[in-house]
DNA sequence: GTCCGGATTGAACGGTCGGTCAAGCCGAGG
DNA sequence: CCTCGGCTTGACCGACCGTTCAATCCGGAC
């Protein structure tokens, strides 16, 4: 039996094809004809590896926001200085900034995870792992420069908790296309407040 | 005709009602009994007042947005100072801090509408209305501050697209009950980031 | 009192969709 | 070559729900 599993995951491939429908069409129009028709299966086979729709799409959910916080964590962690850093997750934090990357990205499923846990218990609760992991993330960065000197001494947590709302805030604005709001300007705005909350002196002006 | 009309809205009565509906078990899991049933009415009469049920919950959701800014509008004008009336736009935007308030309000609407606005034009064009006259009325606040000369000069734009930003995902971070996140520790982180953003000095510590 | 027309009802229709199931497929092991 | 058991299918069921519609109600006009 070790020899069909490696190299066809279904349970994964399901995964992945229910992120993709769900990132197209919305958690609401999503149909489990739709995602087994992605997967090139039968809906039965759907259910034979997943116990219910609503188990399958919060499963898909977080497995989205794991591969794209994973990404994340890997390229950030290769920039030596924090600032660097943490102005590479903002990057990668905006909806459309960097080229190749859908309209419809890692923020539409955001938004369908905040409206899925405001009634899912389940769901809730995964969104606050998933929240609280993210905000470690950025305090890291900071905690990082700290202690290095890069940044003045400060409240880490505190600091990232606003920033991270603040990134949240700005990219629903990208997000929906406000025209007011493009991608780069979300990325100068973000940088410039943190760098002023930091107490992190720009070199150049702040443009 | 002008008798049963003015005292018997029904037009209004259902938007009400659908309101509270949607707020309750969300846009995803509202029918048109449960509205008609809030109303001590018949399914059938819903769909006499309104084309079809996804116009009907476009209506309700910027209904209930139009009561909230207006509410907030009135609220804070009788304010004289500008910080005094940027600070109640706060705390009127904080989920949970006023007593009194449902834990599920106007946000968990807000989150709702940003889910439709990804995939539904119509949706998205309202919701670049309310969110501009939102971000309007903040920098119309930072304007009459800088006239006064209570506030710095600076661009009033900027600073509204930014602190609305902030309380976008500070206000997320409180509808989903994180427990790392009160409203109290919302309302004053906000307006810390703000007064340091628009340049207010604020006299007592920053708490 | 009668009539008119909008308001209201509630039964019924049609379509959709999640979930079930009995049957078939197929590779591995004997 | 046969058998076993997990994988896969696709037809089917039952429930739900938006929408339609013919019938009824009812207040005001005359």
């Amino acid at each position: 039996m070790g020899n069909r599993r490696p190299n066809r995951d279904r349970h994964q491939e399901i995964l992945e094809a229910a992120v993709r429908v769900i990132t197209e069409r919305g958690l609401a129009e999503t149909r489990i004809s739709d995602i087994a028709e992605r997967c090139g299966v039968s809906p039965g086979l759907i259910l034979y590896y997943f116990d219910s729709k609503d188990r399958l799409l919060v499963e898909a959910l977080t497995f989205a926001n794991d591969r794209f916080y994973l990404r994340m964590s890997r390229e950030v962690r290769r920039l030596p200085r924090a600032w660097d850093r943490l102005a590479r997750l903002v990057e990668l934090s905006t909806p459309g900034y960097l080229p190749g990357e859908e309209p419809l990205d890692e923020w539409a499923l955001w938004v369908e995870i905040w409206v899925r846990a405001l009634r899912d218990p389940e769901m809730a609760k995964e969104r606050e792992v998933l929240d609280r992991r993210w905000r470690a993330a950025i305090a890291e960065i900071i905690r990082g420069g700290q202690e290095t000197g890069e940044f003045p001494p400060g409240d880490a947590d505190e600091l990232a908790l606003r920033i991270g709302a603040l990134i949240d805030g700005l990219a629903i604005q990208v997000l929906m296309n406000d025209s007011e709001v493009t991608p780069r300007h979300m990325r100068d705005a973000c940088l410039d407040v943190a760098a002023r909350e930091i107490g992190y002196a720009l070199e150049a002006a702040p443009r």
